[in-house]
DNA sequence: TTGTAGGCGTTATCAC
DNA sequence: GTGATAACGCCTACAA
């Protein structure tokens, strides 16, 4: 069965096809009664626009392609979803790149830019080197969530990485905590050494030692969170405290509190960042730094719609605030309830 | 800056569009000496083919589009992972379609399929009618998951709701609980009409009454768990344990047992289904029926592309078994250390 | 306001 | 093995 083209329409109302086309494009100039007419014949072929064409000759999809490290992780799940919202709302499809944060896997997806396959590309913490990621960046819209662009003037949206990781820091240390260790995720990682930076920076700050057995490096995944604080608590002198960068990781270290019978926040007192829909809903709830995921959803892709469009955008480089969002997992209720 | 096509490369080492085009859709057929020619020039300009153009001459994209409920719950994100995974591997492309179990929007997102914008659909739990989706599936390559497609011919990959229900209902009563609740979904979706069913058979199969006030309907939510375990908990007689049709929903019914100081397992077991991440991590954690997620969504992509490239499909309704997962929330190991 | 016709960049069918 | 050339279905100057 043969498609029905734009031509079976023209030939059916007995108008040309560019008239048809144009009660797509520019309905407005078309006269009311041909219009009708259009609409009609449409109707009753049950014609549908071949996009296909539509695309090749405009030259662009209408669809933008999200690469991500993995979507089983609710934080990133959450930013995927607020992302399709707005981009549905502005006539656009999103494409899903799941790298299951693999580098090579973030190339290939890249490439789907030179490909045309993609109008723009929203590239949520980037694994693969910034010379990559340049070379396509440079020619085609990518916008790049959670990882400042170094030298180079890819617009990209961050949260305050570094203040928001020395905020949960000195939380514990108001707390009257002063053993207090850090997970990390990998150090490859830019986000990960500016959270390293800001717990390091909030504990010299506040004349406290930097045990480097307590400074781990984790992969921001809930094993590498339950094996460190495992590892740590079953030592000789374990911390109190925990400021992990990410939440899985904090509620992996819950986990281990747990199996070894320490409690939380009582003997061990954990704050996590991002706030994942599990924080609010484990025991104890986890205090965590909560990242403004819709807004760094919304406007990266704003950002990106109108540099596919090549509107000029009304901002480049956003630095977006996290905020400090206290349960029970670091005891500053018990301390304030006495 | 004019995009590169394919009559550049020929130009550039002197032959025609059909060999350079020959060199990607059939190698073999171009003398050896002219593929290094093609190459080169394309290494030197720089050359990638235009998906766009070649998408309208194949009429076909190459991609399949996944419409599922919400990516936020980790059930259908570790589902959507698994698709991506396989379809990728055979050269497939993913577009994503989150409706917000809207069906509105599963319907939009259906017409993709006439506009050429995908190959094939792989449709989660839909939630629109049956006509409406006949009316399209009928026309394009469909693949339901999660639901069967009554008296249509409609490939679909399912799991066995109703038996695993039952099973569930009567491990509580194996356990020795007599008055038991069951949590449903929206009784509009047959999944959860089904697991309702299965509840009701295993109770009167085994000579207990099923108090009505204990049958609720929820929505699958973690919320609608949570309000419905806080009323049954203080009622004047509560329930001593719950079939819920989700973990969303049965660790909703923990938190709110937690909330109301009643003991899960010992005053009140829970079992959930599906298996999320968050089944395994919650405390306690939850004993639930394992949805066999990688093979349903194997199974369904693969009969998909098979569909879509024409081959006779090896199977066209595929039921799954679920598995029993025993873990803390139901007693067993009370029970069983005794 | 409407119609004609030339692409968009590729693939596939012919001849040679 | 290679090269012209006609589609694929639509959009958009330009002409009428």
């Amino acid at each position: 069965m043969r498609q029905v083209t734009m031509g079976d329409v023209a030939k059916k109302c007995k108008l040309s096809v560019a008239t048809v086309s144009r009660v797509y494009t520019d309905p407005e100039k078309v006269s009311p009664k041909n219009r009708e007419k259009v609409y009609k014949a449409i109707q009753e072929l049950n014609y549908q626009p071949n996009a296909l064409a539509r695309n090749l000759r405009k030259l662009q999809t209408n669809s933008i392609l999200v690469i991500i490290p993995n979507i089983m992780n609710t934080f990133f799940s959450y930013i995927l979803c607020a992302i399709q919202k707005v981009a549905f709302n502005s006539g656009y499809k999103v494409l899903l790149g799941d790298t299951d944060s693999s580098p090579e896997m973030e190339a290939k997806y890249l490439y789907y830019l030179q490909q045309k396959l993609v109008d723009g590309v929203i590239l949520l913490y980037p694994r693969s080197n910034p010379e990559e990621i340049q070379k396509i960046a440079g020619e085609y819209p990518v916008v790049i969530v959670g990882q400042q662009a170094p030298e180079s003037s890819i617009p990209f949206v961050i949260n305050s990485n570094f203040l928001s990781s020395q905020t949960a820091t000195e939380h514990m240390i108001k707390l009257g905590h002063r053993r207090i260790a850090h997970f990390s995720g990998r150090l490859s990682q830019p986000v990960s050494r500016e959270r390293q930076k800001g717990f390091v920076f909030a504990m010299e700050a506040n004349g406290l030692d930097v045990d480097k057995s307590l400074v781990c490096e984790g992969d921001f995944y809930f094993d590498s969170g339950h094996a460190l604080a495992l590892k740590l608590l079953s030592s000789a002198q374990p911390p109190s405290a925990l400021v992990a960068a990410s939440d899985e990781m904090a509620i992996g270290a819950i986990k281990a509190a747990r199996k070894l019978g320490v409690r939380v926040p009582e003997d061990f007192a954990i704050i996590g960042f991002d706030d994942i829909k599990m924080a609010s809903i484990c025991e104890p709830a986890l205090t965590t730094m909560a990242q403004p995921k819709e807004e760094l959803a919304r406007l990266s892709t704003e950002m990106l719609l109108s540099y596919i469009k090549g509107e000029p955008p009304h901002q480049n480089c956003v630095v977006l605030n996290d905020q400090l969002i206290i349960r029970e997992s670091c005891g500053w209720a018990l301390l304030n309830n006495d």
